[in-house]
DNA sequence: CTGAAAGCGCTTACAG
DNA sequence: CTGAAAGCGCTTACAG
């Protein structure tokens, strides 16, 4: 491995000048023909650590994600991604299994490792957070929740929420439930709960009830079940398509018909959905253009530029079979 | 931020000593006291490129994978996450977006970041990689394929195809068709072939015919949509679960029902899998177990320590609904 | 056990 | 435009 000195010898120069060849300051056009030929004949390449411990910052954007294996989050990693390599960046991912103290070191490990910036795709906000985020002096960007003191990107939920109710109520539907997660999570638990009902506040013959189960298909499963046991809606609306996935399947199980007995619809537009039977109505987040979105906001904020310290992604909802038309429900 | 210097000062020790004590070498109690408190009262912590300079080595492992949303992927991620944590060192995740130059490139900027070791979740290896593997003098592992000259960790797809293709013909197929992906891939579309075909090989009488389709869902169900035309079988193994997925989309488009008219399997042991309907009989491959394996192993190979040249991870068939027994065919 | 000094590979004023 | 020198924050022989 070559060296910044064995590059200023070969050409006949002082290491300042290949230097500054390197990071395009003034060199004549005779002494940069010179060290582009040295640099091209041994393949010379700087040594980052050097590099980082003068700059005392790096082109490392550290990317904080609760899990690894869902879907929303590795579209939003894509796109982050993606992004970052065009602007030149690197994407460090720190993996956190949805541990809230892990996340906390997290975000003080990555800053030891002077990575630019932070994007933390994050699922709720404490003091020790916004500790962490005063102490570190790094930008920071959340995704997928919201907090007036950092700069956030979120998923329009409530809107997509009442859009989403409200679509339902249009086809018919009086007799609603609404099978959520805990309100720990800002984004699913609260907003999206928050504009379905807003949406059936918008009328008054309607009976709208609200579930609570986790994020895991097999246990939405196992509470769809016990939902379609107390309570006996036409539609059920839930907080993500796993959550979907699972109420499917126990309606498989209860021996009610999709969407005859009960429509469902699902919130995330994963690519299963397309594929199952029936295929799902359901809330499409643009997960890669939000993790675009985000690489390109906290790259600004490290080169000191100003964005808007709250953006919305853009939602659409995905029209399939697992919603029927219902006039008159007969309980 | 503090540096080595500022503890040293403030607990009257040269900087040297303060070294040493960070790295475990000889230190008398009282200075070992005196030091601690002082980096207890700072929270001082050691720059990491200052430290890396010096050792040109971190405890960093890259991982380089071909794509970021595939269940294997991500479960296999997770492991190595975990287990890496473990051990003390830190994950780097570099997506190619299945670009065979991009990961070429990749192993040459990781060498670069000074990576202690790296582990690819590879799909092909050509000469290119073995040339980069050379180069680089880095501890390398692949997962998921295998090649002589690399350490390599597979799961055992040939086995597994023998596997699931002789449960499918002791459940009484004779006409089976089995959906599988191009032979650039060496771990699906080789090997899991090949491993059907030896078990039908096993038996004179059956009628077995193989199909080529890629990785994608939407593009598996127009292709077993063909499939169903060209050909009746009565069961249908699929190279994924993804790809299986899409068939039985097919089937239901085609008025197929599964398993009663064909009988459909796949690969992978996807969480999906268990909800769809009907439930997927698959062969599960352990990715998580896989990752945790590949950490261990290239943590070893950076310690100098010996491991195997060749690992299998395990498998098992998780049996279902998808699969139906037939005594007699008809055509 | 301890400390002074050199050096890892780069960048950055500063002087010419 | 160019070069000599100092310094980023560590570690590591070496001498005591």
């Amino acid at each position: 491995m070559n060296t910044i000195a064995d590059i200023a010898r070969l050409a006949g120069v002082a290491k300042s000048t290949v230097s500054r060849y390197l990071n395009g300051g003034s060199v004549s056009e005779e002494t940069k023909k010179k060290i582009e030929i040295v640099i091209a004949e041994t393949g010379y390449a700087p040594n980052a650590f050097a590099q980082s411990l003068k700059a005392k910052k790096t082109n490392i954007i550290g990317t904080i994600i609760p899990r690894l294996d869902s879907y929303a989050t590795s579209r939003t990693l894509i796109g982050i991604d993606e992004r970052l390599r065009e602007l030149n960046f690197h994407m460090l991912v720190s993996n956190t299994n949805q541990d809230l103290e892990r996340e906390i070191e997290n975000i003080y490990t990555l800053a030891k490792q002077k990575v630019a910036g932070i994007i933390l795709l994050a699922t709720q906000i404490t003091d020790d957070h916004l500790k962490a985020f005063k102490q570190i002096n790094i930008p920071v960007l959340l995704v997928g929740q919201q907090h007036d003191d950092v700069y956030s990107l979120v998923h329009d939920d409530e809107t997509a929420g009442y859009a989403i109710g409200k679509y339902i109520i249009q086809r018919g539907h009086k007799n609603i439930a609404f099978l959520g997660v805990g309100e720990h999570d800002i984004a699913v638990g609260v907003n999206r709960k928050k504009g379905v009902k807003k949406a059936v506040a918008d009328h008054d013959d309607i009976d709208a009830r609200f579930f609570e189960t986790t994020f895991n298909m097999s246990e939405a499963a196992i509470r769809a079940q016990s939902l379609f046991d107390e309570f006996s809606p036409s539609a059920l609306v839930c907080a993500t398509d796993n959550i979907a996935i699972g109420a499917v399947k126990a309606a498989y199980q209860k021996n009610l018909r999709v969407p005859e007995d009960v429509s469902i619809t699902g919130f995330g537009g994963y690519e299963v959905t397309a594929m199952m039977h029936p295929s799902l109505t359901t809330v499409q987040i643009h997960f890669v253009d939000a993790g675009r979105t985000a690489a390109s906001h906290i790259v600004k904020l490290v080169n000191g530029e100003d964005i808007p310290k709250l953006t919305y992604s853009n939602f659409e909802i995905i029209l399939r079979e697992s919603v029927d038309i219902r006039t008159d429900h007969p309980i």
